[in-house]
Formats: structure tokens, C-alpha cells, sequence
DNA sequence: ATTGACAACGCAAACGTTTTCGTGTTGAAA
DNA sequence: TTTCAACACGAAAACGTTTGCGTTGTCAAT
């Protein structure tokens, strides 16, 4: 086996492995075959001034043959830093947190990270093992998004334990506040108040909220954001209006139940002409039923929704929705993550960063 | 501090790092404190024969006050498996890729391997870049959909390569069937044909086609079954009513464009009473096209997308579509590759696994 | 001939495990 | 008292790196 480095020296190494190489080359092996040390073989391919010339050419080459590429896990090993990081998520199959993760992913192939993707499910026990099987040496640091498991048990201790053992986390949307960690929230209270004001300044007397159960934070400011703007408005609000869906079902798979329950809410409320929703999905929902029921969108009922997905872009007609920037979000909570990481002496003040939700007007509103 | 093990013994321990303490406590710590060498704690920790009763209830108890779990990294270096795939996709704000990797996940969860996830954006050079820096150690194996990019270029080098370092893959849905390795893909030509003869049978006569260019193996495959499907059912194929949407430009954000082509289709060609699509966006921006043309959907027309999505639920019409089982994909995908990673003897023989593909009738068709 | 400088390289430790093998201590059998 | 097995534990190698430092060898200067 010739190989010509230069014009000048020509290599002839033998194979050292008859069959065809399977296991990787390690700097054992290269060692072994150019008949010098480890060290040498090491140095040599990192350029030391330590090593000849000649040597650095003769191993380099070699290294470049049989294609050498140092292991990860040694290297992990050693530097006590994997430049990998996990990112635990309640579902995969939803276009807010599938946004993130694109965001993440393209932060992470930029500065050389790996990302480790765990399933919570919603559930407490899933989010727990899911950390615990991460937090032992496989990654440098989490992002997260909190299950609606735990935001309703309220128990946060392997949040806590996983910073105590120095490990950093950046949570994202689901967020709790005490928790000593930097945060990307959307948000949910302002931009819950663009949605009122928008509804209201296009001519709505009685705006309908439809949400979730309190325990789930961003349903909770949500609300308020409905609630404040009402108030700002001018307009009293009325709890018939107001419509809580109870998620532990999750609605995709019952989705009998939220167009009973909304169809009651409209045929109650006839004088309804605006609907905010606080995800995409009631929203939808929403429409469906009225147009059942004989309303014209927007005529006689305009809608907006929370989240910014593709079903508001393709549903007829086009929804109006308040983007939250999934991908923009993750990005951040990425770039927060790495800084830290990457930041020698540990810094104890955290952040949080507001990313601002941007209107998106089609259809369903005037 | 004090730690009771049993009613019967107790120990003592005094805290040996005063401060909390913050890295992670390994056995070279619990060996140093308790006075032992470090062979013995780990033996006792795994309830070696080769200790005393009395050692290991000591070694137990103050692992366990501790926290101890052993260091992932050193232990995938000394097992030469770090018990990690890497999985790589196209795209993952998706229905179906997402899908696919909660299959992945949920499989990998029940069997101990965590799941690293790369993106690949459709694009080659990525694709290779993501391989490359996963292959070097951080992972046993890899699952992948292949980039459109890749399959355009025919440039297989990087699965080759990684074959041959010993790295087992697992393909599935976009394969090549030259590469040595284990398969899971969908009945795309068996399924073309059930939404053919659903349309037939419903007293289409003339049904168009919207797929993609050929060099998408999925898109032949189901333009295959189109074709051969009409055949069997002795309707003449009329190059008229195939549309080949040119998906370099991804249709997300040309909508406009699509909308344009299948206009001008339905325009062209006024006897169409049946449209099969290749996938969910192209069904529904058919609809879309077709109620502004004036056609009752399913009256003067009938349309079956291929791709069962969140779209396809939520439209209106509902969308008949082909299910493709994305989260079955992935679970099956996953377990042929751990069975193959943790099958001793390697084994040459490559199965490739067909998903059948599910006929979901909806408000789309009669 | 003796020094000293410098170039070129190897040794060994370290990261955190597991596991094989060796060793020292006990107690009982001879 | 000697011998030997059983017991309980420690030393060291290995996984694949990087790196500080010690060790050679060569050659010019004294």
C-alpha cells in the first residue's frame, strides 16, 4: 500500500489489519505500526513543536489513510465535558415544541454540541427517570420544558438536585419561577392582551375565552392577560364566558368532549362574537363548532388562538394567531445554555428572557 | 451526620467536603473516606461475594447518603458501548418524522439506550456532518431517513463508510436498497393502489395525481401504484392529470406556487372527479383549490392524501388519507436496531420490515 | 575531553470504571 | 507448631485520550 503525501516522500505503510479494518484505529494502533509512543502519535497529529517534521508528516499521514478520528467518549472522559446536552420535552408530535428542538439542534450543530432528546409524556415519573438517567456523566447541562404531571404535583426536588450536583438547566415556556436557573418564556400575559385588544378595537362586545386548568403556568397568565385586558377595555368580565378545559384528557384524543362542551359555551352565550382560545387547536375547534352552529367567521364570530401553528395556516378559514417563535425560542435557551457552560467561573445570576409573541392576522378576524 | 441502615447498625459518617457538595461523588471519593481501596467499593457496590457483609453494608449505605451513580462515560469507555443512537431525519417539525422518533423513544426508554437526534435539513452536507461527528465512539448505532438532497446526489459514501467501521444502521421510509443494512419502509405502492381503487370504486373516472419529482424513492414508489393501479382497474393513465410539484422549493413556504399548479390542473382539466396526492399538504391545498373552483368535495370530487396527519384530521372536509404508522416505524426501526446491537455474533443477513399502510376514511371521500 | 543546550521523544498520571489475579490474615486441621 | 484453605481485600490493567516532565542523543562551545 503506497500513499504520496507530498511530491517529495512517498509512504508505504502495510496493512496492518489483513481483513478490512473493522474496530476503529485508535492512537494505540498508529503507535504500534510507526513504532513510536503514544505521546508521540498524539503530539504529532495535534502539530506539537515537540515532534520532528518528519514524524508529524509520517503520522499524519498515516492518520489520514486509515482515517483516523479521535473517540469521543476518551476525550469526554478526560475534559469532563461530553458537548452534549439533554433536552427533556413533554411531546414530540406538536408543532410549538418541534419547533424548539429545530431551534436547539441548529444552535447545537453551530457551536458543536450533541442533543440528547427525552419523552416526558406530561408524566412526573417519565420527566424524573428521563433526568436521572442523563444527569450520570452523559451530558453537560438540560433544557426543559415542565410536565403538566409535575406543574400539578408541584414537586420540583430533581429540578433542584440536578443544579445542586452542578448541573445547569434552561427551562423554556413551562417554567417555574423559584427554581434557580436561567428561562425563555413567551410573553403569555401581553401578548393574551394583544389578542383582547385586537378583538375588541375590530368591534367585539362579548369575547369568550376558552383555556386550560390553572396549574398549567402559561394557561394561568394566559387567563390573566384576558381577564386584565377586559378590565383595560372597559369591558366587565363575565364568568359565563369563560370556558376551562380540563387537559388531563388530552384533547386530540377527545376531541368529542371540547366541541360538546363549546358548542354549550356558544349556544349559552348567543351574543358571543369573539372567541380567544388559548392554543390552536381550540381555536380550531372553535370555528368548526360555530360554523356548525350558523355563524359566518368572521362576520358574526372572530377567533384568535395561542400558538402559531400549521393548522392555523391551512385551516379555511386561515386563523389568526399569536406566534410564539418556537424555534427562536429554542435558540436562545441554547445559546444561554452553551454561555454558561462555557463560562468558567459559575455565574449565580440567572436570567430570564421574554420572547415577544407577534399577532398574525388572516381570516378569522376582520 | 447520622445514617440509620437497620434497626441494628448504624453509621457514622462526617460530611467529607464541608461545603455542598458539588461535583459529583465518584469511587475514589467513597474509597478515600471509608478507607478502603476502590476495587472494594465497587465489588461491594454490586454485592461482590468477594466482601464482607459488614464492608459492604458500610460501602452501600454511604453511596446511597451520597447519591453515588456510577460515571456514564467512564463506563462506555470501559464497555466500549455507550448505550446511545444516533438518529438522524430530515426535518422535525413534521408529523410523520416526529412521529417516528416518538416510536424511536418510547422502545429506547424500555430497553436502557438514550436517543441522540440530528437534523439534517433535507441537505447532504449536513447529513455527513451529522454522521461524522456522531460516529467517532458517541454512539452504537445509527437510524436515518435520508436527506432529498442525498438521494438526488446518489451519494451513499457516508453510510457505506459507516458500515464498514462495524456501526450498524437501520433505515426507514427514504432507503436505498443497495446499502447493506436493516430496513422498516411502508407499503407505498400497495397503498397508491387501495387509495386508487377506493376512488375507482367510488365512480371516479378520472383521478389525478400530485406527487413529486421521481428521485424521491417514496414518491416513484406511490406514482407507481397510481399508475398500476389505474391499469387494473382498465383506466388508460393520461399524462394530462399528473402534477409533479417540484419540491426543491419546500411547498411550506410556496404555497402560493402549489396553489398556482393544481389550479391550473383542475382548470385544464374539468373532468377531474378524483384527486390522490402524495401527501398531506398537497390534498389539502387541492381542497382548498378546488372549493374556490367551485367543487363540492366529496360531490364532484374526491380526494385521498397519502401521509395521515394532524392536518388531515383537523380540515374541513375531513381528509381521507393513507396512515402510514410513523410511531410503529420507529418503534419497529428501534428494536431491529438493539436486537442487532445486542446479538453477539454479527449477523450478515438484513431483513427490511414492511408497515402496512391503513385506508382512513374521513369526509373527503363518499 | 567536558560541558551545556537543544531537539525529539517516551513515561506516567489522570479521567472513572470493572475485573483478574495476587496477597495477607485468620482459623482449623494435622 | 506447622500447613492450608477460606476469607477479605488491594494492586494493576484496561478502555482511549492529553500533557507535564524526564530522558536520551547530538552537536557546538569551552
Amino acid at each position: 500500500m503506497v500513499f504520496r503525501k507530498t511530491a517529495i516522500k512517498t509512504y508505504e505503510f502495510h496493512i496492518f489489519d489483513s481483513k478490512i479494518m473493522k474496530r476503529k484505529v485508535t492512537l494505540k494502533h498508529i503507535a504500534k505500526e510507526l513504532d513510536v509512543s503514544i505521546s508521540t502519535v498524539s503530539k504529532a497529529l495535534r502539530n506539537s513543536v515537540e515532534i520532528s517534521e518528519d514524524t508529524k508528516e509520517k503520522v499524519q499521514a498515516f492518520a489520514k489513510l486509515y482515517n483516523y478520528k479521535p473517540n469521543n467518549i476518551a476525550l469526554s472522559l478526560k475534559n469532563r465535558k461530553t458537548k452534549t446536552i439533554g433536552v427533556i420535552i413533554p411531546e414530540i408530535v406538536h408543532y410549538f415544541f418541534s419547533m424548539v428542538i429545530r431551534g436547539i439542534e441548529r444552535i447545537a450543530l453551530e457551536r458543536g454540541y450533541n442533543v440528547i432528546v427525552g419523552l416526558s409524556n406530561e408524566s412526573f415519573d417519565k420527566e424524573v427517570i428521563n433526568m436521572e438517567t442523563l444527569a450520570n456523566g452523559s451530558i453537560d447541562g438540560f433544557i426543559l420544558s415542565i410536565s403538566k404531571e409535575t406543574l400539578f404535583q408541584q414537586d420540583y426536588h430533581h429540578f433542584n438536585e440536578t443544579i445542586n450536583q452542578g448541573m445547569p438547566i434552561v427551562m423554556f415556556d413551562r417554567v417555574i419561577n423559584e427554581i434557580p436557573c436561567d428561562k425563555v418564556i413567551v410573553d403569555d400575559l401581553d401578548g393574551s392582551k394583544k389578542a383582547i385588544n385586537k378583538l375588541v378595537s375590530n368591534g367585539c362586545k362579548n369575547i369568550a375565552l376558552i383555556t386550560t386548568k390553572d396549574y398549567v403556568s402559561v394557561g394561568r397568565l394566559r387567563t390573566q392577560g384576558y381577564m386584565e385586558a377586559l378590565s383595560e377595555n372597559g369591558i366587565a368580565p363575565n364568568a359565563e364566558l369563560i370556558l376551562k378545559v380540563d387537559d388531563k384528557l388530552e384533547a386530540e384524543n377527545h376531541l368529542d368532549v371540547l366541541e360538546q362542551s363549546i358548542e354549550q359555551l356558544i349556544r349559552n352565550n348567543a351574543t358571543i362574537d369573539g372567541i380567544y382560545a388559548v392554543n390552536e387547536l381550540y381555536a380550531m375547534t372553535s370555528m368548526k363548532v360555530a360554523r356548525k352552529l350558523g355563524k359566518n367567521i368572521p362576520e358574526d364570530l372572530q377567533v384568535i388562538g395561542f400558538t402559531d401553528g400549521v393548522l392555523s395556516r391551512h385551516s379555511s378559514p386561515t386563523l389568526t394567531t399569536l406566534s410564539q417563535h418556537g424555534q427562536q425560542m429554542g435558540e436562545k435557551a441554547a445559546e444561554l445554555l452553551f454561555d454558561r457552560l462555557e463560562n468558567e467561573e459559575e455565574n449565580e445570576i440567572y436570567q430570564t428572557i421574554v420572547i415577544n409573541t407577534e399577532l398574525i392576522e388572516r381570516e378569522s378576524t376582520k
